[in-house]
DNA sequence: GACTGGCCTGCAGACGTTGA
DNA sequence: TCAACGTCTGCAGGCCAGTC
């Protein structure tokens, strides 16, 4: 690992690298202490260790004003997780907000690969509650999901197809005709949504999209969320749990096919 | 390069809410 | 009751990536 490649001179660890190390060795840290607790860490928390970690790395010797800048923004998922901080935006956000300093581009691939979200959601509340779930599966947010005047949330047809349609009650459940659903955050809020099938094209969440998206200030493309489908052991019913993380991406990531 | 399939965006109509 | 306004829903078509 290359903490600096631009005072290879000195044979005295600079202040960044100090820094870093120390950074690197809390966050290493950190990881134990929450495995050892966890038994295994949770995925979102490795995500946002991971994220800011690699941050730091990329980051290297850059300027102690910008990391400040980072320190006082608000993007990392464990923020997120422990306190949901919705942000005020603009009603038709016609240039990306860019209140943060930008990161360098690519990263984005990396996270997006290598993030692996539990089998089971671990939602506050919801213990002894989730029965069969699906496989979980990852969107990064359009523009068009977070729009207000939208209330929609747009789903990758193959992953609803591979993900939650085996789940489905085909006799009484029928997504063309729309099938209302409990959704869940991470702390265990509910939402009622509506998952439906538009016009055998599209599969999407609808009605409580827009209150979810708000209360947790998600933002197109640096915000991806992570769904699970299951069944409600007490109700039998269909329910939804959405988690989100933050990446430090400003642009959609190329779809993928396949 | 043409074709195909799927995702995303823009927009129009339906629907709901509010106030006169 | 009705008009005005805002929100929600659904679809058409553009765009893009994969395949041949």
């Amino acid at each position: 690992m290359e903490l600096s490649s631009t005072e290879p001179s000195s044979s005295e660890p600079s202040y960044d690298e100090k820094e870093a190390a120390e950074v690197l060795l809390c966050f290493k840290q950190a990881e134990d202490l929450l495995y050892l607790k966890h038994k295994k860490l949770d995925p979102l928390i490795a995500a946002a260790l991971e994220e800011t970690k690699s941050n730091k790395i990329r980051q290297g010797t850059k300027s102690k004003k910008i990391r400040q800048g980072l320190a006082g923004s608000n993007h990392g998922v464990l923020g997120q997780q422990a306190k949901p901080q919705p942000q005020p935006r603009p009603e038709k956000p016609a240039a990306k907000p860019q209140l943060r300093p930008r990161l360098e581009k690519p990263a984005a691939d990396t996270f997006f690969d290598t993030y692996e979200p539990p089998e089971i959601p671990p939602v506050v509340g919801l213990d002894g509650l989730i029965g069969k779930c699906s496989k979980p599966f990852e969107k990064q947010l359009t523009s068009s999901d977070v729009r207000p005047d939208q209330s929609r949330l747009t789903m990758n047809k193959a992953d609803v197809v591979r993900c939650l349609l085996p789940l489905l009650n085909r006799e009484e459940e029928n997504p063309c005709q729309g099938i209302k659903v409990k959704t869940y955050d991470m702390q265990g809020n509910e939402y009622d949504m509506a998952f439906k099938l538009w016009a055998s094209k599209v599969y999407v969440l609808t009605t409580g999209w827009k209150n979810f998206f708000i209360k947790h200030g998600l933002i197109e493309n640096e915000d991806f969320v992570t769904i699970w489908m299951f069944r409600n052991l007490q109700t039998n019913k269909l329910c939804f749990v959405i988690s989100s993380r933050r990446l430090p991406i400003y642009e959609p990531i190329k779809r993928r096919r396949g």
